[in-house]
DNA sequence: AATTATTTGTCCGTATGTATG
DNA sequence: CCATACATACGGACAAATAAT
């Protein structure tokens, strides 16, 4: 597997970009296949393909006789990876990835309480060992971010819900992608946090992995509620 | 706009729903491009643009000399229009239906409380209005549905989250899709439903929109909590 | 280690269909 | 009815990758 994109890819993506990131507003047209081409010293068939995924992801609409045209942004489709990556590499990107934050923080609050419900012997056996490597890595921060994310995934995995796990799979792949921005802040935020806080963190932890191992949904969703509130506050700040 | 499908788009259907419905499993090979242009009587192209829409699904992978493989479940790219849409025609989707109402409850109960930070004036109007037309069709069963849709959906614009928004849509696309099979167990259970009940249903409702009239946020989560938990409770039965 | 065969991937020229003005 | 502009479809040629010899 390799990062080579295709011509037409190349210029769905350069399109793409240009659509969702505001420079082609909904309403305006784009250049016509020919002049494309042109532009772009590709063939025809690489502009009609690119066109085709711009189409497909309902960012255009295009009609014979008249040309292509932006669609409105409500049509278009987000749960897309690329239009997320599009999405999440414009510079006003802020308000996108709270969005993005939001969505996350409802399906793992979800997920918890389905992981009560579903979780098998072997699933609650990952969430344990998950928690021991958490609690193991307090003093160090790398290993802690890691472990974290350990932690929630096999919440996440235990909830059996195949959409729920897709779905965040992609929200982190989009969220990652945007690191630079978003990481720098949290890490900054984990600083100022006093030993106390954390100790509180760690024991919120522990409570939401005991209250699954022993099937209780109110204490697990609301420990996890806590927990997941602390993050919603880092954000917003 | 018609229903008319191209060639490649009927092609790329006919294989995405074998896929996902189980027919082909993953590991196992489909047919080169040759034979398939030969069986159904198209192009190369048409068969290599099916193919395509399977692989930017995540749904198979080609290599050259190889062929092309179906990929396991897990990396399938479950949020699209169209594999939802086959997944949801599936024999056996009692389960994959039961997932999709998972995530719609998880995401309006995050939305929830996303409007009453968010929602503006004219926002709570529409709430409101909806409210009305809701206590003014306890009787007709039509009426209900239908009402109880626009106040759930106004609560969901109030969110001003646009991925909520476009997941939920994509959602109910699929649910109405398989409506045959869910809404009239639903109507089964509501028949059986005490006056009582129905009332307390009412009263929820209204509890909902007044925490969110008032911008009180536990309030509003509370109650959106239990009307959620009997939709998951007639679902789960 | 080099060669060959096989299969996918890419590009293009061209022809036909279709809807608009 | 014609010209325009885009969509769809076909098939040929070649490139790239890899398995087998």
């Amino acid at each position: 597997m390799s990062t080579y994109l295709n011509l037409s890819d190349q210029l769905l993506h350069e399109l793409g970009k240009q659509i969702v990131q505001g420079k082609l507003l909904p309403g305006e047209f784009l250049p016509k296949v020919e002049v494309l081409s042109e532009q772009r010293g590709v063939s025809r068939t690489v502009v009609r393909e690119a066109l085709k995924g711009l189409t497909a992801r309902r960012l255009v609409e295009s009609t014979t006789k008249v040309g292509t045209v932006v669609r409105p942004r409500s049509d278009w489709q987000w749960w897309d990876p690329n239009v997320l990556v599009w999405a999440s590499h414009a510079k006003d990107n802020q308000s996108f990835l709270l969005q993005l934050t939001e969505v996350r923080l409802a399906i793992e609050l979800a997920a918890v309480e389905l992981a009560v419900a579903n979780a098998t012997d072997s699933d609650i056996a990952e969430i344990e060992t998950a928690y021991y490597k958490l609690e193991a890595s307090i003093s160090d921060e790398q290993e802690w971010a890691k472990a974290d994310y350990e932690f929630h995934n096999s919440i996440l995995l235990a909830s059996h819900n195949v959409l729920m796990i897709s779905l965040v799979s992609m929200l982190r792949t989009t969220l990652i992608n945007s690191r630079h921005v978003t990481i720098p802040r949290l890490k900054n935020q984990r600083k100022n946090t006093s030993e106390e806080n954390f100790y509180d963190e760690i024991l919120l932890h522990k409570e939401v992995m005991e209250a699954i191992r022993v099937r209780d949904k109110a204490r697990a969703s609301q420990a996890m509620h806590k927990l997941i509130k602390r993050v919603a506050q880092l954000i917003r700040d």
